[in-house]
DNA sequence: CGGTCTCTTTGCTGCCTAGCAACTTGCACG
DNA sequence: CGTGCAAGTTGCTAGGCAGCAAAGAGACCG
């Protein structure tokens, strides 16, 4: 393992206003670990031993149903904490993590979190706004799949990732790590089939740019007018 | 307003562990209202003035869409935290919350809740607690909304409100508040139409009890089955 | 550079369920 | 005790989208 230093941290919102001395007694708590683009950071139902801060890459949270279908819950980018299921109480992950690309992660001891909220209250409530945010996203997505249909759902999606994770390009805005057809079928509640027809007809109208693992939302105006239901679809 | 004893908390989980003195201090803060069947505890987008613990009755917590549908995320039940939008560090609250029945609420200015977390950790924990089962349940719901067809979505959401407050009778597990076709659709993107429909099968087949704004779980275990889709459908 | 595997596209069919409309029931209120 | 309204029921139709199948397109590997 190599040596960990503050500057790892020190930038990110989460560590604002705790004294460099103190992020050294933090980060020589954590534990790095690089995560192969595929492998799981943690899974369903295991037990909580750490909780994480996505260092670099991206990840994905996967929950899985008894029948085996999969649902994505949301991706993680560099700089989020992960499986906090300490500070909620919980004895146990509440899903899957899976490195989407190559990434690093710190990871600390389950026990610590309290330790550390108690000791750096921005910390706790910077978490908290984390949790806050996740909370409102699940009801916000939960309330776009009771009442929204399939092509608003999907365009809702696109918009969403891009602007988490959009890189500008010439094209316009790309969704900065591998997406399949079937990613986005599995986070807006369809099929690939239909994810595919809609991102074939959207690129016709000059909506999207999208080739194999790869979505360029070209125009964000018009999309958002689609997510939105104000337009004629596709 | 009438003097308030802290005999109304004491029995409650999230305030085990403090000193009988520290808790009329609590209740010194609070202050007690009666809001009628159908009236609003709070609105969406409205500031977080307040926290609120429910003491009797139920509340609808209900999110609405820019093109006026409705959703219902869920009901609160007595002895319940609602509006601890302060915890998440969120200025407003995310939803609105309507008194299915009439309701007596305590209501404390919203800045005391850092403090009363501050000096009473196992409140704080306890809140917690509460977020993390909300954060599961809006996710748990999401994935239903993604992998299950609306029978099964029906049948889980029933089994929920009737182990949530289900009343003993002889008939079997009567929901205890007044809830309409209407309601149970609201809760899981369907139309009332198709929720009458359903209900009506499940009763020729002995599964539950309804009549106007009312439903009892008769069967649980054969519900049960039905919800996880191991049986023929209605 | 060819083979293979995964991802993607696209046509067709069928079913679930929304949407509409008309009718019935039951509760509340004067 | 009748009247009115909200809640619930039910038949019919249509459409959105899943499911299946087969072919096309990249990417990776030896």
């Amino acid at each position: 393992m190599s040596r960990l230093d503050r500057s790892l941290i020190s930038g990110l919102p989460l560590f604002q206003g705790i004294a460099p001395a103190d992020l050294d007694v933090i980060m020589q708590q954590a534990r790095s670990l690089r995560i192969p683009k595929g492998d799981a950071i943690f899974e369903q139902e295991e037990e909580a031993h750490s909780f994480f801060l996505l260092l670099d890459g991206y990840a994905r949270v996967v929950k899985h149903t008894p029948d085996g279908q999969q649902v994505i819950v949301r991706y993680i980018s560099a700089g989020e904490l992960m499986g906090i299921a300490q500070a909620l109480g919980r004895k146990t992950y509440p899903a899957n993590a899976i490195a989407v690309v190559d990434c690093v992660v710190l990871a600390w001891p389950g026990q610590l979190w309290s330790e550390f909220a108690a000791r750096f209250p921005s910390f706790g409530a910077g978490t908290y706004n984390t949790v806050g945010a996740r909370l409102n996203d699940a009801q916000t997505r939960f309330v776009e799949m009771s009442t929204e249909q399939v092509e608003q759902r999907v365009a809702n999606t696109v918009l969403r990732l891009a602007n988490q994770t959009g890189k500008k390009t010439e094209d316009g805005l790309l969704i900065d790590f591998p997406i399949s057809r079937q990613d986005i079928a599995e986070m807006t509640g369809t099929t690939l089939h239909t994810v595919s027809r809609l991102l074939t007809a959207w690129e016709e109208r000059g909506l999207v740019k999208s080739g194999r693992q790869r979505v360029t939302v070209v125009e964000p105006h018009r999309l958002m007018l689609l997510a939105e239901g104000r337009v004629e679809k596709s």
